[in-house]
Order: C-alpha cells, then sequence, then structure tokens
DNA sequence: AACTATTTATAAGA
DNA sequence: TTCTTATAAATAGTT
C-alpha cells in the first residue's frame, strides 16, 4: 500500500516499526469508526505498541462494548431445540436439576456484581488515599486488586460455562432416556 | 472505496448494511493481523454486527493480551502496605462459593460422562442395522438427529465461552489502559 | 462469491 | 512528527 509492496514479517528497524505501528493504528481505528458508523455496528479496541504503550478505540467505548458482551452473555441461557424438550416423565428431574443450575447462575451474577463494586471501592481508596501514599504504592495496589478480582471473575465465569454444558448435556441425555423408553 | 465514493453514514438498506458489515469486519480484523505481525504488538478487537451478533479477533489472543499485560505490570517491586493487602473475609466467601460450585460441577459432569456412551449407541445401531434394518431404523435415525442436535449445543456453548472470556479480557485491558493512561 | 472501477491506505521519501 | 506522492490494498456496485 505504498511505494513498494512489503513483506508480511516484523518491521526489524525499531524506528520504522514505530512509524509504521502509528500510521496503521490510526488507519485501523478509522476503519473500525466507518464500520461502525456505516453499519449502526458497536467496535471497541485495544492496542499495545511495541514498547508496550496501550491505545484504543471504542464506539461508543470500550466499556460500553466490553459490558454489553459480557452482560449479553451472562443474561443468556442456552436454548434448547425444540426436539429436546423434555417429556412429562423427566420434566420432574429436569426441572430440579434446572432449578439448582439457575440458583448457582444468581449467585455468580451476584458475585460479579460485588465485583463491580469492587472497583469502585478501589476507586475510592485511591480518592482518599491520593495525600497519604505515593502514586506507585497506589497504582500497584490497584493492579493486584484488579488481577484477583479478574482471576475471580474469569473462574467463575469458566465454571459457569461447564455448569451450561453438563445441563445441556444433561437435557439431552434425559430426552434419549424417554425415547428409548419409548421405543 | 470502490464504485462510488459513499457517504459516511448508516446504510440504510438492511441487506446493503449486512453486506457492507462482513466486508468491513473482515477488512478490519485483517488490518488489526497486519498491524500485529509488521510491529510486533497485541491487539483485541471486540465487534457487534447489526444484528446484535458478537465477533471478536485477538493476537496472539485476546486471553493472552491481557495475561500478559498483567504479568508484564506486576513485576513492579514497590513494596504493599500491610493494611493493602486482600481482606480475608472476601476470600473466604469466594472460596465457598468455588467449593459449592465444585460439588455441583462434579455431579454434572459425572452425568455428562454418560453422554459419551451416545456416539458408542450410535455405531453399534449402525452395525445392527445392517442386519435388522426394519426394527432398528426409527432408533437409529433419532440416535444420529440427537447427536446432531447434542453437537449444535455444544458448538454454542464453546463460541459462548469464548465471547465471555474474550470480553472479561477485553473489559480488564481497558481498565488498565485506563488507569496506566491516569499515571 | 467473483469481478473491477475507484477510492483509500500507506511505504518511502522529504 | 507531518506532508507528499507513487503504488498497493480495500471495497461499492455489479454480475
Amino acid at each position: 500500500m505504498g511505494r513498494r509492496k512489503i513483506e508480511m514479517k516484523m518491521v526489524k528497524d525499531s524506528g520504522s516499526r514505530q512509524v509504521t505501528f502509528s500510521k496503521r493504528r490510526s488507519g485501523l481505528f478509522k476503519k473500525a469508526n466507518e464500520l461502525a458508523t456505516l453499519c449502526a455496528a458497536q467496535v471497541a479496541i485495544v492496542v499495545f505498541s511495541p514498547g508496550g504503550k496501550p491505545y484504543s478505540f471504542g464506539h461508543p467505548s470500550v466499556e460500553a462494548v466490553a459490558e454489553r458482551f459480557l452482560t449479553l452473555n451472562l443474561r443468556s441461557r442456552v436454548s434448547i431445540p425444540r426436539q429436546l424438550v423434555a417429556q412429562p416423565q423427566r420434566e420432574a428431574k429436569v426441572e430440579r436439576l434446572s432449578r439448582r443450575l439457575n440458583a448457582i447462575l444468581n449467585k455468580l451474577q451476584a458475585e460479579m456484581k460485588r465485583g463491580e463494586m469492587l472497583d469502585e471501592a478501589v476507586k475510592a481508596a485511591r480518592k482518599r488515599s491520593k495525600f497519604r501514599k505515593t502514586i506507585n504504592e497506589i497504582n500497584l495496589y490497584e493492579l493486584i486488586e484488579m488481577r484477583k478480582a479478574m482471576g475471580q471473575l474469569r473462574e467463575r465465569v469458566k465454571q459457569r460455562m461447564s455448569e451450561i454444558e453438563a445441563s445441556s448435556s444433561l437435557l439431552l441425555l434425559s430426552k434419549m432416556a424417554t425415547k428409548q423408553a419409548e421405543s
């Protein structure tokens, strides 16, 4: 896309690489903006430069898109294909299991909301401690808290997905058992 | 960028908008990949289509970018004020919840293992049907349909899982980027 | 999905 | 960094 075609490999010269990064980053963000505008889509991008500096683009904002992505997925439930809906014989058992699963899922959602509150608490703590602590101490504290909160969040999400997968299979199995009993 | 220049406004026709979205999304992801390759940069993107369908791109992966960033930043050697270290109460509660989740998860996973028998059942039914086609015809059909449905369920679950992980990481990334920019 | 006339992005140079 | 410009790449409209 320029005077010459270039190989798709890392630019060796560090200076050129920085220039290329700068140009292409703005190009990427422009494209993202066009996509969002033309298609009424939501887009979020986070980039770290070779030097480790973070840049972000969001429409309407990185946070909004990420939150939507997260919330959407937390609220959704795996839908069950029509032919797999439980038969009368199995309904009681399946419903019992579903109830247990949903109870756990609700707790997970509650936990995640508390995680958000934790972030708020950290922010408040930083404000209060602005005059008592050094910048480095505060930032490190936040980093550690965030890392911990995110680790827990991810674990919960993974566990929830395992549960959903398990429950899906379980529903299928119950339906299968019914079919076999019928034949 | 084609036969004609277009206005930078939302494409009105829903069909054209979907086509434009599809083309430009792949273009955007390609650009992102080139940026990552040429500049040894880390990139994460999440997009919602006009229809609300989520798509993501990550190099090396959205998750990996977040993890690597965290690890790098936690290497700082500033000492942590004692009163700021994690609160035992929260940790205890999270651990209790985790234990309960794992207990239920184990039960469900035990049930799930029986799902592996499904493949064997299909195989066995196929063998038998070679000799007793009429008797097993319906059962075989149903088994295959169920196997298909189960596969679809699993696929949807897996897709959701990666979406959730991507969004978690992206959310964290955005927060970290904000923090860094502030400091 | 392909095809192309154009527009847009950008590599190299200043 | 910013601009210029020759060229490569993306893509809007079409088939």
